[in-house]
DNA sequence: CGCACTTTTGAACAGAATCAAGTTTTGTGG
DNA sequence: CCACAAAACTTGATTCTGTTCAAAAGTGCG
């Protein structure tokens, strides 16, 4: 069955690199592989492409090549009406895999742009599906990986379904800081990548709307907020406000 | 590699008969198996299992034995906050594939609640797995299956963050009414299984919204409603309301 | 057959959108 | 480095959509 393992060394060098350099670590950790191997076969393998603030990752409606991890940088995906309209499904951030909705129709249907400069690791995914075949585990964690994006979608189906304005940006600022956290940086005082209306695309709202309710909670001593720039003071009264809702 | 080839026919054919008998058929198909062999052995596993209405098919919390394939019937999915808010998921019937969202926790996050009498077929997920081992082709079909439900799921984002009351019922009386079409039900007219509050919550809205939308789309002849009733009488009128956006 | 649940409809209210103006910030090219 | 134009942001006034509250009628299950 497994006479399909057509996978050369560079192969699996390609796909170990991608993965273990852009946090994506889990995805490959458990196959077992030797390390140090593959620390050295790294630096050979060059997946790495660099996006700049602006640019395009991909778009909608081009074929399905890779799914990319992010580096570094920050990217933003949305979908695009017809109508003109933009709808923002998604930040990402280091460590986050891009790309997967695109799996079910062999090509994109939102397009993703790099809201800050930006690296991400090409994961060609004819690759990753032929190393998965031979490595059990990858699957697992694989299958965990596109189970996680749809709670991920859950929770935010469950945001713009029953909250209020307040209770989404609170669970929005929450969810930015606990994001930061985990990647090491601070929780309490970050930059807002994005426009304030690209936020309330997100979240269902107008960016004047988004802007008020900013000031407001400025006002409250909640947080602090100048441009881009954001802290925050009192993050269990945010917590207070999203309620008992996790985001 | 594939030395974990532990599968017994019986694993197999339980699979498989969950598989094919629950309009999933695609997933199984091509694995290349023989089939009238097959069609045989469904006889002997009887994986089915019946669901009465208002009963759980599974709850939040849970751990993930399987997932389901839905045989005939109707389900929702919800999530329950912990002040007691409930949050509609999903509306599901004859050939969706339930469960997806646990395989990241190895756990159920919302409940799956019967809205009709409901027969459903069990797939053990550990067997699924292990089967998906041995047949690239089942994986690469699971793949496209999760993938699939998170486009739906940036449908619904879309659908609770850019659209209108009117808009939102609109969509969601067009998607239902494909979906019965696809299972080869009239797309006209059907009976709704779920109720208005249930709708509501499912498009964040209120049942009160609901009620009064229904019975504007009447008044304008766009619909005939009565009670769980309902029959689509212009269809295209529907979709120039929901403007360019797929559902 | 009656009681609980669901649905409809009305009236008042609230939250967010829209419209509008003015300000600040940012990015660009001279 | 400055000036200028474009983009982003803030704030206010008004409007509108959907919610809330309330009552009554309909439906269906036990």
């Amino acid at each position: 069955m497994s006479a399909q393992s057509s996978l050369t060394p560079i192969d699996i060098a390609t796909l170990r690199n991608a993965c273990s350099t852009c946090s994506v670590r889990e995805l490959c950790l458990p196959a077992g592989l030797d390390l140090q191997e593959l620390a050295q076969v790294d630096k050979m393998v060059n997946r790495r492409r660099p996006v700049r603030r602006g640019d395009y990752l991909y778009r909608a409606g081009t074929e399905l090549q890779s799914l990319y991890a992010i580096r570094s940088g920050f990217i933003k995906s949305a979908v695009l009406h017809e109508d003109g309209r933009e709808q923002v499904a998604g930040f990402h951030m280091t460590g986050d895999l891009l790309g997967l909705d695109a799996i079910s129709a062999g090509r994109h249907l939102c397009d993703a742009v790099a809201l800050e400069d930006t690296e991400v690791c090409d994961i060609p995914f004819a690759l990753l599906e032929r190393l998965a075949r031979e490595i059990p585990s990858l699957q697992s964690h694989f299958n965990r990986i596109m189970s996680r994006e749809i709670v991920r979608d859950h929770g935010v189906m469950l945001l713009l379904g029953s909250m209020r304005a307040e209770e989404r940006l609170a669970a929005f600022l929450l969810n930015l800081s606990q994001r930061f956290a985990t990647r090491g940086y601070s929780s309490t005082e970050f930059n807002l990548r994005m426009t304030r209306e690209e936020i309330g695309s997100y979240l269902g709202l107008k960016l004047e709307t988004i802007s008020r309710v900013l000031s407001r909670f400025q006002q409250e001593g909640l947080i602090q907020v100048r441009n881009r720039y954001l802290k925050i003071n009192d993050a269990d009264a945010l917590r207070r406000l999203v309620g008992h809702c996790e985001s």
